[in-house]
Order: C-alpha cells, then structure tokens, then sequence
DNA sequence: GATCCAGTCTGAATCGATACAGAGGGGCGT
DNA sequence: ACGCCCCTCTGTATCGATTCAGACTGGATC
C-alpha cells in the first residue's frame, strides 16, 4: 500500500491538514515543523499528494487539451501540426502547464467519450474537421477552449486565433491568375467524406465539408471569378488525408487529359509538396511546366522552392495556449486574427501556351 | 453550478449507483432507465461523469506522460524528438488512452514537482540528460516507465526500449577511420553542464554527463582506437542544447586551425546537419573537405546526403508506449532492443592529403 | 407451495486530498 | 493585569464519483 497524507501525518503525530499544508501551504506553519514533515514522508517514501485528489478537491488540473480530429500520429507527420504544437507547448512550460494531447477514435461515440473524459482546465481545438459536436461536449462540461477556426458565427463568447483563410487563400490564386493561368486545379483535403482521391464535383465551395476548407476554397474562387474563370471551369481534386501520398494519388492521370490544368492550388503544403513530388516523377516531365502553390509555409516548403501563403505556425499555438491560460480581460481581445503573407517561390511561373 | 451525478439522480429519481452504472455499467440496469437517465442528464446538461472523480475513485487516469529533459519547445524542433511522439501517439490512440506532455522546468525543485504531480498512470521517458531523479520520483509514485535509455545497471524492474548506443556509434567512426580519416572531431550535446559551445577537454568518455551521449563516445573512440587514435588525439567538441545553431557556434573557427579536423562526427543528425550548414557557409570551402556524420538518420538527413546511423525512431515510440500499456508477462520482452543500420551517404569521402 | 435464481436497484463506505472556521498559546501595548 | 492580535495547528465538511454487499421482485423449477 502506497503512503497517504494521512500516514505521513500520523508518523509525525500531526493532522493531515498540517501535512497538506507542508506541501502546498508552507506559509501556514513553522519551518521546522515543515522540515520534520518532509523528512518524515521521504521516510516513508511519500511521494507527494496524489495529483488526482488533489484536482478533484481544487477544481482544477493543471493542463490544457489539444484536440485533433485527424488520428494524433498523422498530427506529427503534418509539419504545420507540429509548429503548432511548439507554440503551444512553449506557452504551457512558461506557464507551469502540462499539454494532453486527446487521440480522438474513429467511432463517434467514442471519440465523445474521450472528449468528456479528459482532465483538463481548458482545451485547444486543433481541427480541419467538423468539431461542432466537440465544441458541445466542452461546452456542457464547463470548459474554456480557443479554437483555431474562424467561427462562422463569431458567437461573442468565443477565443479563437487564426487567419483570414480566404484572404489569404485569394492572395496566393490571384497571383497564380495574374500570371495567366486559366485551367486550374484546386487541391483540397476530404472535400466530401469519404470521396476517393482524384476529381470532385461540388455545385459550389459552400458545399465543401469543413469550415477552412470552404473558406480556403472560397478565396480561391473569389480570385478567378475576378478574371473570368466561373468556378464550374475549375477543376476541384479530393485527397482524402492531408498527406503527400493522398496528394500524389488525387493528381495521378491528370496531367495527361486532353487540356490539362497548368496550376495546381494546393490546401497546404503538404499537398502541394506530394504534387510537386509527382510531377517530379513523370519520366518526361510536362509542357508546359505545372505551376503549384501551398498554403501554410512549413519549413519544407522553401527547400523545394513552393510559392505558398505564410501564416505564423508556432504564433497560433502560442497564442492559442495563452488565450486559455491567462484569459484576456477585454472580451475582444479573445478574437486574434494574424497576419499571412504570399511567398513567391520557384513553383509557379508564367502560363505559356503549350 | 454544474450539475453532479447526484442532480441527475435526483431529477429520475434514482440512487447515485445507477446513474453511475448507467454510465460505466449499462447491463447492471433496465436499458429502459437507463435510457430514462441518459435523457433527464441531457436535458439538465450534466456532461457525464467528471474524469478526476472517478480516475481518483477508480485508481487509475487514462492517460500516460511523456518526459523530455529538454525544453517541451526544443522537443518539437527535433525531428527525431517528434517521431519518437508519434510513434507512442499511434500507440495511444490505438489503445484509447491519451498523451500527456510533461514540461519540466529549468529548476530542479520545479521539475521534480511537476514529476510528482503528473496525472498519470505511467511514464515514458524520453531524456537525454540525466533522469536518475525524475526515475526516483515515478518509482516512489509507483508508476511503471519505459526508459529509452539502456540502463547502465539493467535492473530487472526497468523496461526499456532502445539500441546499442556503443556498437551504433562504432559503426558509423569505423567507417570514417575506414576512409582514412585520423584527425577528427566528435561534437556532442552538452558533454559537460554549461560548458559554452565548442572544444572542451574531457579526460575520457566515461566522463560525459549524459549516458546516451558516454555510449556514443565509447563507441566513437573504439574505433579510432582500433585504428591507433588515441582519445587524447580526438578533439572534443561541446553543443549546448541539441540544435544546429549550437553546432555551428561549436565548430566556429574550428576549420581556420593549422592542423583542423578531416571529419567530423556529430552525435545527432540535428547537430551534423548543423555543420554541414557552417561548412556551406564557408566562403571557399574547406580543402580537402571535410566529412560529416550524424546520428538517428531522420528525414531531412537523406536530402541533405548525410551519412548517418539508422535508428527507429517512430518503433522506439511505439514500442515504449507498447511497454507501458500492455505490459509483456514475460520479464525478458519487457527489455527491447532495437536493431540500426549505418547509411552511407554523400557527406563521408576518403581522407585527402591537403 | 417452497426454493432458487437472475435481473434490478439501493446505501454506505471509500478514493486522497484541500478549505475554512476556529482553538490555543505567546508576545506586546497600555 | 487585561485585552488583542498573530502565529500555528486542528477538525470537520467536502470535492464527485465508484464499489460492493445486499435487498427486493417476479418468474421458473421441482
């Protein structure tokens, strides 16, 4: 049987109370007495208070939840994932916190589950999916949380950090289009559930399943509806999976259509890295070359010389952890949108006639 | 307030312990009140039952700790760091237990305390540094831990997963000794406590702070040994903090010496890359050219052409998460060791004469 | 008709601590 | 000598659930 408080209290013939107070509470009784505690408890191999009665009589835990809907292991391949993750990771050790990353199961009833039973103060929802119902379940249970995701309906009592996904988005396709180009790809993660790699038809961007998707896609359109490109002459690619292998697989035949696109929008690096990788692989290449974009900036992208639109990885997850951490007192100070920028690389060239 | 398992109780009329068992115990109740309950605790909003009163009655949490010595930050900007995450993500997620970041302070006393009051049912120990006192911690807890680290005593309780940090290290040294390369520098994490960056004298690798970094350099001196370079004869070089910035710093003006090294070997690919990088920097190069190896082989040491030492970062994670959450019944699998592989690349060439 | 049993539900004990009001004693000002 | 306050320390209530032995009910068995 481990020691309890109580048998430390009793093997020094106090109360536990005094006891408690030895660990946290120091102020509360004399030193020497402290002294003859502590050393009592390393006697007896006492390891402290049990964290966990400890938070259950304190009302609170001492770490905040990241939440990610895709599989937690595919979070750590996500370059962009990971830069998130520092953020907020540096946020939480300045602040004497920990980080629980919640894996979130395939089946829904057990991915709710896993979302009531977490112990945390707090979460930080890291989502490209749709979290309404994650939102709900911290909701009931009482938590604060900041969300990633621009919420549609900018409800006042959100925190949330993150950028103008269709600004941006419309930066990086209009640079694309002044460039000439006119039959383009976009290349999105899982526009619908479960559709296979490869080309999608979608009445309109609206329709597309997550929240940033849709907003990223918007952008897009926004930028060649201005030249004259409807959003019906573009052609939208499903990868199912934010990865450069969904990628390569969205893009496999494309390029030898009869009028193939000579742009490929990519919802992320990631993307657009598995596009640039295939096209890498053609035996004869194209003609003309393929103009690719990102979006994100990750580290790998200026190595392979990706034009991309730069949004401030680690910043989000920093400001996301301290948005919960120490709450702003102004209510709109919760609401933090961040720059992006467009970095022209070596991926995207002027449009020539083939 | 928010309501208790107590208020939904009250509200159906019902004891404490069928609420609850309509939570945790479906056939101990009627599906029929049991449907009853599920719905008046929708409607009052009772968001189930709260995951620290029961981890506290049920004696265990749900969830494992990961513990870096470094920086939680630093964590995420090693690749191999972050690989080894992923790995006991996948591990986790399978398992439906969450992760739990650890961040531990600079200060001892801070550190230890944040050991002690991890909500945990175990711990995976991911140090570089010397953890002996995290360890003490988590046994007076009573917590299992899988240590990636072969312990130096191989104390039949511990469980670890890891390599033969020794023959790895002598692997990759006897190849460069077997390109003809005698003068050469071995640049290491931290060999001695707040040493700054670059050459420090050590009068043998036993003398190292940290085990991983003492089996590294035994294996590194083996084979010069066997070759007749003396450990006297190697220069040793010290990166404060695993990065690449700190390797630069270390071998700064290292090359402009009358008799500078033919090779150097890094103890992680994140130093090497670090090297090859102050290396590129040079103006005129170095003549002849210099050899550089790492250690770990992760992603970007293949596009960089770094020869390096294989090791399986994302096995190692999984596998130690593996260790803690299914513990083996037999004592002997509890101690994995795990196989590397030297990877010769462009970065290791024959010594030249100058 | 007595016995047994499976299926439901209850009540008290318990997990390991913290909070808070208050008791007791010693020093200090007047 | 009295009152007051401060410093220590104690005792009890409480955090929100789970556990487990047992009570009750209705029907099947012999």
């Amino acid at each position: 049987m481990k020691p309890t408080l109580q048998a430390v209290a009793d093997a020094v013939g106090v109360s536990r109370s005094t006891v408690s107070n030895a660990y946290s509470r120091p102020d509360q009784l004399s030193s020497a007495l402290r002294e003859r505690i502590l050393a009592a408890a390393r006697q007896l191999g006492y390891p402290g208070p049990n964290p966990t009665a400890r938070s259950l009589r304190r009302g609170f835990v001492g770490s905040i939840g990241v939440l990610f809907t895709s599989q937690l292991s595919y979070a750590f391949t996500d370059p962009f994932a990971v830069r998130f993750l520092a953020g907020v990771g540096a946020a939480t050790e300045r602040h004497g916190t920990s980080m629980l990353l919640v894996p979130l199961p395939r089946a829904q009833t057990d991915a709710r589950r896993a979302v009531e039973n977490a112990a945390v103060d707090g979460f930080c929802v890291y989502c490209v999916a749709d979290e309404e119902w994650a939102l709900d379940v911290i909701r009931a249970r009482g938590l604060p949380y900041v969300s990633t995701a621009v919420p549609e309906d900018a409800a006042a009592d959100k925190r949330f950090v993150g950028i103008d996904e269709r600004a941006a988005a419309r930066s990086v396709a209009a640079h694309v289009a002044g460039l000439g180009h006119r039959r383009v790809a976009l290349l999105v993660d899982s526009v619908l559930p479960d559709a296979p790699a490869g080309p999608v038809t979608l009445a309109g961007f609206e329709h597309a399943r997550h929240p940033t998707t849709r907003g990223r896609l918007a952008g897009f359109a926004d930028a060649f509806a201005e030249v004259g490109v409807a959003w019906s002459e573009l052609t939208l690619l499903n990868a199912p999976g934010n990865s450069g292998h969904a990628a390569s697989a969205a893009v496999a035949g494309l390029f030898d259509r009869p009028e193939p696109p000579t742009a490929v929008l990519a919802g992320s690096d990631v993307l657009a890295l598995g596009v640039l990788d295939a096209l890498a692989r053609r035996p004869n290449g194209t003609h003309p070359p393929v103009s690719v974009t990102g979006f994100d900036d990750v580290p790998e992208a200026a190595a392979a010389g990706l034009t991309t639109v730069r949004q401030p990885a680690q910043e989000k997850g920093r400001i996301a952890a301290e948005l919960l951490l120490d709450p702003p007192t102004d209510a709109a100070a919760g609401h933090v949108l961040l720059p992006t920028e467009l970095v022209v690389r070596a991926s995207t060239g002027p449009h020539v006639r083939s």
